[in-house]
DNA sequence: TCTAATTAGTTCCGCACCGTACGTAATTAT
DNA sequence: ATAATTACGTACGGTGCGGAACTAATTAGA
């Protein structure tokens, strides 16, 4: 009960720098004492501070007394771990970052190496914030892959086979004292979208991945929506009824890499191979050249470039590989009419330019088309949604006893 | 505080028909004070109802006063309103159905004549059940077309163009004392489905009818998921890229009816269509026959009963419709991955069969396929579900205390 | 038949907490 | 200086929970 109380001024507080009692008792409707006597409970506890009253302020009247939330008195950890690269971050309680490092992996690395990259890069990352270990509160790791958030076991992991199972759980839970969770990296970057977009706005967000593979994170009134088997949101295995011409290649792509079919009909391999024909089409043979380079990566720069630079070629590829998305976008519409649908992975990098392609594709639904932006976090839209995720895995564990489902009061 | 405590008591004592102080106390976590206070109260307000002990438990010690919830105490009205018939139904705080009734309407009633003649059977209903007016606690109304359920304001019935606006809502608060609420049929349907199934078992259920046109009703944790702009579910507007040749069948509908890609693709109509061709093909002669009769309902039913005489004309013709319903199941799994698919609405009537069919069509693909089942409640579904949401508006109404979202303690 | 055991209900009290009322402290305005 | 203003602090009554001890009603067994 008075859990309910502290939560309800911690969470006003959060969203100021500081306040006066007063004003938070204004603010939640709870009385002056209670608030009194709840925020002596918390600063007990640090986490929150009374400061000197402000006398710049000016009003006639005793000064009030202010308090703000200590956003310092603990650290969460996020953690995106991929096939190229880690990303580690450390945030105090309000999500700021207080230091963050991004380590590449080399090729084809062992699990054991990532896995001693990954410890690596969270001391490096606790000392540079000036953290003990045990400052930390929650860590909140995001990976490729099918991941059981309960146990933190890895299922399945294509792009880094070695790292199923229950490896990367248990060699965090053996290095940190704090609660360790694994995630999804798509479902959680989807909870770091919901952060960026102005807070608590758009109750229903769905944050679609666009890279070689396609997936969803949706969020519901705010919450993680993972449906019956953690798998909502697998949006490449969506079956459009492709037309011939298009059937061929799609399939021919699902066959070479194990794709879900919409993903394989739109994904980036699917894109660069479309745009290698628009160009070969348009005799454009300078782009040809950079799309044959063998690096994907160099090649999909050099298509981002070339659709910034207006090329025909490019933009012809964009618009057909958009008109395809559309369909998926669609879908997605017709089912969830969500408030938003946030844009990320590697398409992202496309720009502005993406989301009008899309809308012109869009156009001509009968629906009427969801508002679409592009993720602002880039690269680091799943540490973002690992540090909101343990944020909010904090709050849960702290104030809302989650055990029974119904409150004793 | 109280009121959480007393809701915590009627949920559990609803699920048996009486039970003793102490076995609520240990069912719900309270002191056997606590539950005795609350119980004290809930007597007071009717809505319980302490019984004599029963002896024929024959445990040693004294026996146990057991208590009751008085489902008597409070009736709610369930009503859908279609535009060939009126389904009206009153029940108890339970969901039991106490008396009920079917008006038929004239084709094409205008919307005064459909207005008076659902006031009448709701007069009839509750005279049947031996019921006043002032017992209602809630009604609900579900009707086909866009409903706003904040203000029971209906946007868009194409089926019944009369009653756009605000005539029903009105009259019926009109004739009523107590809340009246209207909504999409096929977002009631929905839970009434979920009251169906095995109780609280399936947190995420989507319903989908599926006659001349298709429509999903989803229900995530129970609740109800409407969308941003109250549109979830509307999958009948599905765009899945057609082959050739079945595109020019299926534009020809869209334009024809004004329907949704997808529900012209796969509807009644279009199934009809189909069920011609192929019983061309066939050289079904007697069937042919039955499927050219002008009334859709009587070609439709034919058509049914050739189904479950397994005719292969007719068999084809479902096969081909369930190949392609399946990629919209496809979709809705992909998003949502719903614990439980129900199929409503004419298709229903298929029996079984409808079932198997698109299991088959759903094992080639890549995810894994859903539970489906058939909608039990057949006509009822709505009605049922109208039921269901009174019962559960009414919930939330008495202990819930919307307004403010953060409770003052 | 009478007593022990068993299970429930009841009463009383302490505790935690909230909110109202009123008094005090620290400012600014005149 | 004094009034006005604003905020903090303390005291008190009320609500409601849970624990302890007591009373009530029944069965098992001597």
């Amino acid at each position: 009960m008075r859990e309910m109380n502290s939560w309800a001024i911690l969470a006003r507080l959060k969203s100021a720098p500081s306040m006066s009692v007063s004003a938070l008792s204004a603010a939640t409707g709870l009385s002056r004492q209670a608030v009194g006597r709840s925020l002596e409970g918390l600063a007990s506890a640090g986490l929150v501070q009374f400061l000197q009253p402000d006398r710049t302020a000016a009003r006639s009247g005793r000064p009030a007394q202010l308090v703000r939330f200590r956003a310092e008195a603990g650290k969460v950890l996020g953690v995106c771990l991929g096939p190229k690269e880690i990303r580690v971050a450390v945030a105090d309680l309000l999500g700021n970052v207080v230091s963050s490092e991004v380590t590449q992996l080399p090729a084809n690395a062992p699990a054991q190496e990532a896995v001693a990259s990954l410890l690596a890069a969270i001391e490096t990352v606790l000392l540079a914030a000036g953290s003990e270990q045990q400052d930390l509160w929650w860590a909140t790791v995001g990976t490729p892959g099918i991941v059981d958030p309960e146990t933190g076991f890895i299922k399945l992991i294509p792009s880094m086979t070695g790292l199923a199972g229950n490896l990367l759980a248990r060699s965090l839970r053996d290095a940190l004292t704090c609660p360790v969770y694994l995630d999804n990296d798509i479902k959680l970057a989807a909870q770091g979208a919901h952060r960026q977009d102005a807070q608590d706005v758009s109750p229903s967000l769905v944050f679609i991945s666009w890279g070689e593979r396609v997936g969803a994170g949706i969020l519901l009134n705010g919450e993680l929506y993972r449906g019956s088997s953690n798998d909502a949101g697998d949006i490449g295995f969506l079956d459009l009824v492709v037309d011939t011409r298009q059937a061929m290649t799609a399939t021919a792509q699902t066959e070479r890499a194990g794709l879900g079919r919409f993903e394989a009909w739109v994904g980036t391999a699917e894109l660069l191979h479309l745009a290698r024909i628009s160009a070969n089409e348009h005799f454009d043979s300078k782009l040809l050249t950079h799309l044959k380079t063998v690096d994907d990566y160099a090649a999909f720069d050099a298509f981002v470039a070339a659709v910034r630079a207006d090329k025909p070629a490019a933009l012809a590829a964009l618009n057909e590989v958009c008109r395809r998305f559309a369909l998926g976008i669609l879908a997605v519409r017709a089912i969830l009419d969500p408030d938003l649908i946030v844009l990320g992975g590697w398409m992202a990098k496309c720009g502005e330019r993406l989301i009008d392609t899309l809308l012109v594709n869009l156009s001509n639904q009968q629906l009427g088309a969801p508002r679409i932006e592009l993720s602002e976090l880039d690269d680091d839209a799943v540490v973002q949604g690992a540090i909101a995720h343990a944020l909010s895995e904090l709050n849960r564990a702290k104030f809302h006893r989650p055990g029974a489902g119904r409150t004793p009061v």
